[in-house]
DNA sequence: TATTTGACCAAGA
DNA sequence: ATCTTGGCCAAAT
């Protein structure tokens, strides 16, 4: 059944990293940018990681791995975008403690390096 | 194989 | 503090 799965929703291995990469080095109360997690995996390809978010097979809403989409922002600290609609995006992370302020998020929230 | 599309980014005659 | 522009590059078409 692993393998339907997989099947269903193929993973490249960039889109792979940088799904690990977000779950497992940004914490709850804590956000990161597009921006550094293309480069955790040497690249630039900013615009892709923001693709990869969008469509993620691993859904928060229905998939147990969670991947936290919601912990990506853009690299000015502002919202970037969010699949389920920016207020969902914004409801989750005041839930994990982040606030935001003037539609920006503090620079003492944000992983800049991973 | 070629072109288009982004939840982006940095700089600014 | 905005807005525009050119650049970036994996995925989708």
């Amino acid at each position: 059944m692993q393998i339907l799965y997989l099947l269903r929703f193929p993973l490249s291995n960039f889109a792979e990293q940088i799904y690990d990469i977000l779950k497992h080095k940004v914490p709850a109360g804590k956000v990161t940018t597009y921006k550094a997690l293309a480069e955790a995996v040497g690249t630039k390809a900013y615009r892709a990681v923001g693709q990869i978010m969008n469509k993620n097979p691993y859904s928060f809403l229905s998939d147990k791995r969670k991947i936290p989409c919601h912990r990506v922002i853009a690299s000015d600290g502002g919202l970037g975008g969010f699949a389920y609609g920016n207020q969902a995006k914004i409801n989750l992370l005041k839930a994990e403690g982040v606030t935001i302020i003037d539609g920006k998020i503090p620079e003492k929230y944000i992983l800049r390096k991973l």
